[in-house]
DNA sequence: CCCCCGACTTGGCGCTACGCGA
DNA sequence: TCGCGTAGCGCCAAGTCGGGGG
């Protein structure tokens, strides 16, 4: 039983164990207990066959596969296998997007991973430089290795797949749960993140890194101390790093990112946990309230864009592109160790272009290095002071020098108690969903297909609008459509009966659909998880009779559950 | 007071299990 | 029943934002 099956319980049932603990808990604390067996760590590294080697200078080389007492805790051979892994990656996703980039076609990627690999090797290893080394033998190797695993799986007989099972089940049940206030939870990845080389989004500067093997004294561990787990690796017992019982956090375990150094958490499992459930619920809350002050809050920004301090009139010209592209704030970052994208409050001059008419081009490198390019009218105040930010031709000048990210949300707060910057993607995801849905709502005895195309046409704008954007190329998915499209089409010419003309017709809707999305390469899932408040959904499948969970998954029902009984009647 | 960092949400990608059409 | 395409899931990176410490 999950917190949100708690919370549809009726008043008389609350005499469970779970609410007194609720009802004790102290201000701040999220939790009275919590029980756990740990975390899983990486499995030790199984050298290869003795007769597989790289090639140093044509020459076969044996590399050490047994000692990994280094600073990376890794074997020689392990390194070369990363490599070789992301070649042999890099090459299969090449046969399909002939332009994608090779990881060992770029310098700062094999200098970076070469500067690890070195301190693994040690200082007087007969390789000396990474050119002269071919990997291609280690590659070959693990292709045969995985289709021999492939095979041998398809081999199976029914009794050893069941085992198969039982066994990964059997490491599930003792590392899956935590039982918090004796509910039983999953945790979402109970294992510590592999060895391995460091890939990143974009032109990330420490692209090629290897990120240290993580070990139990790396750990800690936050549990009631009463009921501290033990720490096994491998079979064989370990200590953690430290032991914490910190009720005013969820985390299960956290460890340092190898590389980053950023601490790194083991958290429930994200649609299963209580926490998470209830901060959606208060997310969605609070964006329905930025929608009910919007009229207000703009006439206060408005009023400001004129103001007589500079500061004010930036704050308030950022609140207004807030307000119409919904973009990310935007923080600070570093450069030695970030990749150099941008938000809201660090765009600089060079990511505006005024043309006439008062309109303004925004172009920049996102989250994830993800490209936004917007051309659109501003009112001619707001013109005339990004204008004003950018009047000297600097364009490494930023375009609001006194506004950062606190600044920002602290001048949001002087409009409405609470608000912060990223509330504006919510509000703007959820309220595009609620005005294409009123203007849509089909007949209950409409085909379930069309009412779902409805949804997802929907879906689509708001993915537009949050710039949610697949990377990979789509041309060729794109042909395939429109060839597919066509097929259906003469299908449906050449159909005898009804039920084959309208099936022919619904294969052309749905795949027309599929092509626009492939078309404009949106990626509707983040929005539909993250942005879209689910009682909007909700309430229009029971207007429209169309079955919920044909819109959600199973995860997306479970996160959602708080939201299932929203009537008809909810707006946003 | 400011900036750094801890905790948590958001985000795209690749793999795989599964469901559907031929 | 078989092969194929894709939804969904797990992985891990990359953001936001407030609070704590200097």
């Amino acid at each position: 039983m999950t917190y949100c099956d708690i919370k549809k319980l009726t008043a008389e049932k609350r005499e469970a164990k779970w609410w007194l603990e609720q009802e004790n808990k102290k201000q701040g604390d999220r939790w009275t207990t919590l029980q756990h067996n740990g975390i899983l760590f990486s499995p030790e590294y199984e050298p290869l066959p003795p007769n597989i080697m790289v090639k140093y200078n044509k020459k076969p080389v044996k590399l050490d596969s047994k000692n990994s007492n280094n600073s990376l805790n890794i074997t020689a051979e392990e390194g070369a296998v990363f490599l070789a892994q992301k070649m042999e990656q890099d090459d299969r996703l090449a046969e399909k997007d002939k332009k994608r980039k090779k990881a060992i076609d770029d310098p700062v990627f094999t200098t970076n991973f070469w500067n690890d690999w070195k301190k693994v090797l040690g200082p007087n290893h007969i390789i000396k430089d990474l050119k002269g080394v071919d990997f291609s033998p280690v590659q070959k190797y693990i292709v045969e290795r995985s289709n021999n695993k492939k095979s041998a799986k398809k081999a199976m007989s029914k009794e050893e797949k069941k085992e198969e099972k039982e066994q990964k089940d059997a490491v599930k049940d003792l590392y899956g749960y935590a039982v918090i206030d004796g509910v039983k939870i999953p945790i979402g990845g109970y294992a510590v993140q592999p060895p391995g080389l460091y890939i990143g989004h974009g032109n990330h500067p420490l692209r090629g890194r290897i990120k240290k093997r993580i070990q139990p004294t790396d750990v800690i561990i936050n549990v009631s101390k009463t009921n501290i787990p033990k720490c096994s690796i491998n079979g064989k017992p370990c200590k953690w790093g430290a032991v914490v019982e910190d009720h005013e956090v969820t985390w299960i375990a956290s460890y340092r990112h190898p590389l980053t150094e950023e601490l790194t958490h083991i958290f429930l499992k994200r649609d299963e946990s209580h926490f998470v459930c209830s901060s959606d619920q208060e997310k969605f809350e609070k964006a329905k309230k930025l929608g009910e002050n919007i009229e207000e809050i703009r006439k206060k920004y408005t009023k400001d864009l004129s103001s007589s301090k500079s500061e004010t009139r930036q704050l308030a010209t950022a609140v207004y592109l807030l307000d119409v592209l919904a973009i990310r704030p935007g923080t600070e970052k570093n450069e030695e160790k970030e990749s150099d994208t941008l938000g809201l409050t660090t765009l600089k001059c060079s990511n505006i272009k005024f043309d006439i008419g008062n309109h303004v081009t925004i172009n920049f490198s996102g989250k994830s290095s993800i490209e936004f390019k917007k051309k659109f009218k501003v009112s001619s105040i707001v013109y005339k002071n990004l204008q004003g930010s950018c009047e000297e031709k600097d364009k490494k000048k930023e375009l609001f020098p006194n506004v950062n990210a606190t600044s920002l949300n602290g001048y949001l707060k002087t409009l409405l108690p609470d608000l912060t910057a990223k509330n504006f993607r919510t509000w703007k995801a959820s309220s595009i969903l609620q005005e294409e849905l009123d203007e849509n709502i089909p007949d209950p005895d409409t085909p379930t297909y069309e009412k779902k195309l409805m949804y997802d046409r929907a879906n689509i704008k708001v993915a537009l609008e949050l710039n949610h954007k697949k990377l990979g190329g789509s041309s060729d998915r794109v042909e395939k459509l429109k060839e597919k499209i066509s097929e259906y089409k003469e299908k449906k010419k050449n159909a005898k009966t009804p039920k084959q003309k309208a099936s022919a017709q619904k294969s052309i809707d749905l795949n027309t659909a599929k092509l626009e999305e492939a078309e404009n390469n949106v990626a509707t899932s983040t929005s539909k998880v993250n942005y879209i408040s689910p009682q909007i959904v909700v309430a229009w499948c029971k207007k429209a009779e169309m079955p919920i969970e044909k819109i959600y998954n199973k995860a997306s029902l479970t996160k959602f559950i708080w939201a299932m009984s929203t009537p008809s009647t909810w707006k946003f």
